[in-house]
DNA sequence: CGCGGTATTGATTGCCGTCAACAAAGGTGG
DNA sequence: CCACCTTTGTTGACGGCAATCAATACCGCG
């Protein structure tokens, strides 16, 4: 099912060195008050690219603020498959699971740093904090809302079209600049998107040579042609 | 793209007629009293097999309780192409999103009634009532977290692990006895598993050949061999 | 009984996965 | 600063799973 290759890089071993309710937050924003929590009481740690931030049913004592990097939510199969269920970006609140566990592993894409408390603490304060609980709905029905985009995307779009919509994503994450440097590898592209490297790779070079991106390096993307790209992108 | 029984089966028209935080709930559970809420405050409505519940970019004004019948949650591309998000079963509460408008349509798959409320009321009261403000969080939570489960499906498993998954899911929410009714189509699943509709068919022909299942008739299943059809969903 | 909607099964195609080779980039040590 | 090696990315050839195309069977209902 895998290439040994691949299969070697998903496995290898991590080495861990007042609103009222209804106002509406802007999209990836986790809202003000949650951050905001999290900053001012979080302790502060550092992790190093592909380090392992929590395992998939690790206990689902800490909620995680993301202070710079990029981190993965990853689930593994027993045969090496792999699926990514989203990348943070700085700023982003993760880890905040229902359940006692964690759904979904954490890693370091690249060198991170974090700040967490425990999640007792944040449900403690919610208890009292009507704002910060509103915060909590905002960030649960926010990931909720890109986790359904994702249901769209991976079981209606063709491998363009997953492509064209996760480099429109980036750039909307990254300030909608039209350039931005990717900070995860083609393989974490591919396994966020349901696909394989090859294809991701291939992709890229149909866009290039479409003329609708730039590619400088490997993971430096301009956009040449937004508008072609957003068509691509299957909406 | 699309066959054109089933481009068109899509695009019918649809005929209308009618206390603490931490706190966990089990899976599928919306809550207490969110569900308290809308079948206190709510008013009733009929819908008839296929009709539109609200569409896609609708404004998102109430909130819905389906009292019995299924609901599915779709999106439409403009070439026909369709993703279903989620089925809601009796119990469910649906269409609270966070923008000003709906990102899924809502139909019926089968003559259902539903319960609703100004989506504002709901927020009202959250701002004054802590315990509701939990189970909002709680309803938006649980739909992330089914909805990651579906990127996974999406994403990494095959289409007998699809359907798998799916069967195994279904029992759950039916109670678990190992035979329930499906009360959506072929198609509709198909959607919901980013199938077609014959590999649906050959799916469930395949498990029914191999002693996994029986198939009484079409929408009727009864489990032969849990066990294997658990495994066969790739967890 | 006949009809429309639904489901199954078979034949064939095609997109993407797999296998394989090579190229480019980045880091390390001489 | 360059040789060497590892990691990452690209490209090509081929194969397979699921989509597409097509025909037939089933089922509830007038």
């Amino acid at each position: 099912m895998l290439d040994a290759t691949v299969l070697e890089a998903r496995l290898r071993p991590a080495a861990v060195t007042a609103a009222g309710w209804p106002a509406l937050a802007p999209s990836h924003d986790d809202g003000t008050s949650l951050g905001d929590f999290l900053s001012l009481g979080g302790a502060r740690m550092n992790f190093e690219r592909n380090a392992e931030i929590f395992a998939e049913d690790d206990a689902a004592d800490y909620v995680y603020r993301l202070v710079s990097g990029c981190v993965r939510a990853t689930r593994l199969f027993a045969d090496g498959r792999r699926q990514i269920g989203e990348f943070h970006l700085a700023g982003d609140v993760f880890g905040l699971d229902m359940g006692a566990t964690h759904a979904f592993a954490a890693e370091a894409v690249d060198d991170c740093v974090v700040q967490l408390v425990r999640r007792s603490a944040l449900f403690a304060r919610a208890a009292t904090d009507p704002e910060l609980g509103r915060d909590l709905w905002h960030h649960a029905a926010a990931g909720f809302e890109r986790a359904r985009e994702r249901v769209v995307l991976l079981g209606r779009k063709t491998a363009q079209e997953r492509l064209a919509a996760f480099l429109i994503e980036m750039d909307t994450r990254f300030g909608g600049r039209g350039s931005f440097e990717l900070p995860m590898s083609r393989l974490d592209v591919a396994d966020y998107l349901g696909l394989t490297i090859e294809t991701v790779s291939r992709s890229f070079s149909h866009f290039e040579h479409e003329g609708l991106i730039a590619l400088p390096q490997a993971r430096r993307v301009r956009f040449v042609n937004r508008a072609a790209l957003s068509w691509r992108s299957g909406h």
